[in-house]
DNA sequence: ATCCCTCGAGTTCA
DNA sequence: CTCGAGGGAT
């Protein structure tokens, strides 16, 4: 095709063209052609442009990938410098400077142009005759750098006005930035390169991303840095006119080719600013960029000139930020915390510091690599940021605050509760306790644990009565709950009183508080009633959470047989593996836990819903399953299966000479392996324990399912936000009782989400991955429809 | 062996 | 909410 026009028509057409869609892309935010389309013009543009060099230009597309470095950056004096806002922080300062208006000019309610202020950096452009030809950062205000060749890399910056009625010189002034997703992208690939040894920057934050690609001397690294572009205004202008007002040239520019803001807007006065406030604050958290704050600037340009400027900033104009929600402070201390499972957490120990409006004093550095990797120090400056605007973590070290011969932090040996060493999850990277239930941190976290609202749902047992019955000896166990008296509880609270130095609470008459003990025993009572999965997920089996503990009340349905099943049968349980099944074994293997489980039950807790194990057992209840799951060296699944066919029982197995298994159709090494295996006294024990379970799961196990089939069987759903007919959980357990599956995070086999207010990441996820929304009218009307 | 999806566990502050 | 790791499909 190219070959029929001449070659100067099809480059100026393909320039055209893509330059287009860079418009498209870029200011009107609707791309129009696809990536792979974009890039075979592209192609077409470099192979013509290389056969023909006469032809070159530098406002061609095929120059945004940049050219060599150069040495140095030029300085650029800005003829009208680059000022900068005096920035507001309250809504009073706000209103200060509406009336200062009123005061000057004479004007209650201004038309204001409000725009986001975006974090990255302030740049000038300037245009001859509609063609870029310089490009500088605003450096100080007076004089900037010359970057223009960084700048032509910058798809989002026309290389050449569109339309028409410019000016003959034009200087537009904005903001580069880099869109937060095109920064994620760019670490994740940045951090898995680096691991093979190879590749690109790590950016420590999207502002410093953009800021460090304006300054390479190789404009071929920035033109590969994902970077945009919003305008925000005009800085010289000559040979043309603009219109009078900011919000009007601001359309103008747009309509010559460079990207402006959606979220730029009009307003008037105070309440119409502090509005768009609220509602930039709001959207905070949606928008693809970072933004520190929001600029409030008077609209027309009579009225700026009118009010004129203080020293090095507008009269006219306005930074309303937002508090920030990344903060600098001192780390003075790294505590451990010890969890239930022992695992051990370093908290970070932090001089109080505001961040996105609260005071943070603490935040978790999760583990110890985490700190390597960081290498953080105690006394170091550190930036703390509440993430997802919620949990306060560290998010990296202020490089060079450090005092000299601070050596790196190490995990303490030993627990700091209870003195037992600390050990490292072999393979993994958390360190735990190895003190078990000696550990005073694990018998409480474990008791918070059992009490807790999901668990046992004791009300009023809160960490206070935890920590002062644990330590002044009143209870050890979880079952010792259960043999409180209210003597007990009151002579507990005097000696804490005492102990505390505190004067104890009263009443008139001078009598000692007891409602308080009334209430926690009548708690603790009303929690013997209880289900066998609350009972599971309370024991604290490590493995074992909400889901697992639902699934194997569902499938066993009765805690005298749980609690003595060899571990391979619960491996019958979808979504239990090695790993889990033995972690519950264990659990009930230790002669520790079954006494607890006997207090329980003697002290009166009684699982209401005890019933017969699932038929959806049957199926897998033979030998050949159990010796698959038994987890043998060099016996597969089939191997397993050629066993069972030719032994009748576990116990026959356990008598068999080793040629018997030959005999069988294992190889010789199986049946080496296998015999060596039955040589360990325990895994015999283990079969043979296995074929009892069997027989008697056999007996147990009602023949045929009778399911009744529920309109959202098969479906996964996923809630999130707030809603307002019903808790999130009700909402749960309603859908879970029409056949759903109520999962904690979205992806791709996710059948719908359910989503509130103020729903966050999940319903962004769910709406990247294109699955189904409901809100909670549908939900609702689903509901009322199904039950 | 490798991916993707879920679950478990740990965490902060008002 | 986030991270790590278990489970299961491929």
């Amino acid at each position: 095709m190219s070959d029929m026009t001449n070659p100067e028509q099809r480059i100026a057409e393909l320039r055209r063209r893509i330059e287009d869609a860079n418009y498209r892309y870029h200011v009107l935010d609707d791309p129009a052609i696809p990536d792979a389309e974009y890039d075979v013009l592209m192609r077409e543009l470099e192979a013509l442009e290389d056969a023909h060099p006469e032809l070159a230009s530098p406002d061609s597309p095929t120059q945004r990938v940049g050219h060599a470095a150069s040495s140095a950056f030029a300085e650029v004096r800005h003829a009208i410098p680059m000022l900068s806002l005096g920035n507001a922080f309250s809504d009073e300062e706000v209103a200060d400077f509406v009336r200062r208006i009123d005061e000057r000019i004479g004007r209650e309610a201004p038309v204001f142009s409000v725009e986001p202020k975006l974090d990255g950096l302030a740049i000038s452009l300037r245009y001859e005759h509609g063609r870029l030809k310089q490009g500088a950062t605003r450096g100080d205000g007076a004089t900037g750098e010359d970057v223009t060749a960084n700048l032509r890399t910058v798809k989002a910056i026309p290389l050449a006005l569109r339309g028409e009625g410019w000016p003959d010189v034009l200087e537009v002034r904005g903001e580069v930035y880099m869109p937060l997703a095109g920064f994620k992208a760019w670490n994740e690939r940045a951090m898995k390169n680096a691991d093979k040894g190879k590749g690109d920057k790590v950016l420590a934050n999207p502002r410093n991303g953009a800021a460090g690609s304006l300054r390479q001397l190789d404009p071929r690294i920035t033109a590969r840095r994902p970077l945009a572009f919003y305008a925000y205004g005009v800085g010289a202008v000559e040979g043309g006119e603009l219109p009078d007002t900011h919000s009007a040239t601001l359309a103008r520019l747009r309509e010559w080719g460079f990207p402006v803001s959606s979220q730029s807007t009009v307003v008037t006065g105070l309440d119409g600013l502090l509005g768009y406030y609220r509602r930039m604050g709001e959207a905070r958290n949606s928008l693809p960029y970072d933004i520190d704050g929001v600029v409030y600037k008077l609209d027309d340009y009579a009225g700026q000139r009118e009010m004129g400027f203080v020293s090095r900033a507008p009269r006219w104009a306005i930074a309303h930020k937002f508090p920030a929600q990344e903060q600098s402070t001192v780390l003075e201390g790294i505590d451990i915390q010890i969890g239930r499972t022992g695992a051990a957490t370093p908290v970070a120990r932090l001089q109080p510091v505001q961040v996105a409006g609260v005071v943070v004093t603490n935040a978790t550095l999760h583990n110890a690599d985490q700190i390597a990797r960081l290498d953080v120090r105690l006394g170091d400056t550190v930036i703390v940021r509440r993430a997802g605007d919620v949990i306060p973590e560290v998010v990296r070290v202020v490089p060079g605050m450090r005092a000299p011969d601070v050596q790196p932090w190490a995990m303490p040996e030993c627990c700091p509760v209870c003195g037992s060493e600390l050990v490292r999850d072999e393979g993994g990277v958390v360190y735990r306790c190895s003190g078990g239930l000696t550990c005073a941190a694990q018998r409480k976290e474990a008791l918070r644990h059992f009490a807790s609202r999901r668990a046992m749902d004791i009300e009023g047992l809160g960490e206070r009565y935890i920590e002062e019955l644990s330590d002044l000896g009143y209870i050890d166990s979880i079952a010792d709950l259960y043999k409180l008296t209210l003597n007990d509880l009151l002579e507990m609270k005097r000696r804490a009183d005492e102990r505390d130095g505190t004067t104890p609470e009263t009443v008139k008459g001078g009598k000692i508080a007891t409602r308080w003990a009334d209430n926690l025993l009548e708690a603790i009572d009303h929690s013997r009633e209880t289900t066998l999965e609350r009972f599971l997920f309370a024991l604290g089996i490590q493995h074992v959470g909400e889901s697992t503990a639902k699934a194997l009340a569902a499938w066993f349905g009765d805690l005298q047989l749980i609690r003595r099943l060899p571990w391979p049968l619960f491996k019958r349980v979808p979504d239990i593996g090695g790993e889990v099944a033995r972690s519950i074994g264990h659990f009930f293997d230790q002669p520790g836990n079954q006494k607890v489980i006997d207090e329980l039950l003697e002290r009166g807790v009684r699982i209401s819903d005890t019933h017969p194990p699932d038929a959806k057992l049957r199926g897998g209840l033979d030998l050949a399953t159990v010796l698959a799951d038994l987890e043998i060296p060099k016996v597969t699944a089939l191997r397993a299966g050629q066993l069972a066919a030719a032994f009748a029982s576990a116990d026959a197995v356990l008598d068999a000479p080793e040629h018997a298994f030959v005999t069988a159709g294992l190889p010789a090494d199986s049946a080496r392996a296998l015999v060596e295996w039955l040589a360990d006294d325990a895994h015999a024990r283990l079969l043979s324990a296995c074929g009892e379970a069997l027989t008697e799961l056999d007996r147990l196990v009602p023949e045929a399912a009778e399911t009744v089939a529920g309109p959202l069987d098969g479906q996964t759903v996923v809630l999130t936000g707030t809603l307002s007919a019903m808790t999130r959980d009700e909402a749960k357990s309603r859908l879970e009782a029409l056949g759903a599956k109520a999962s904690g995070s979205v992806s791709k086999k996710t059948s719908f989400v359910v989503a509130g207010e103020a729903a966050g990441s999940k319903l962004a996820k769910a709406e990247q991955l294109g699955v189904e929304v409901w809100d909670e009218a549908k939900l609702l009307a689903f509901l009322a429809g199904h039950e």
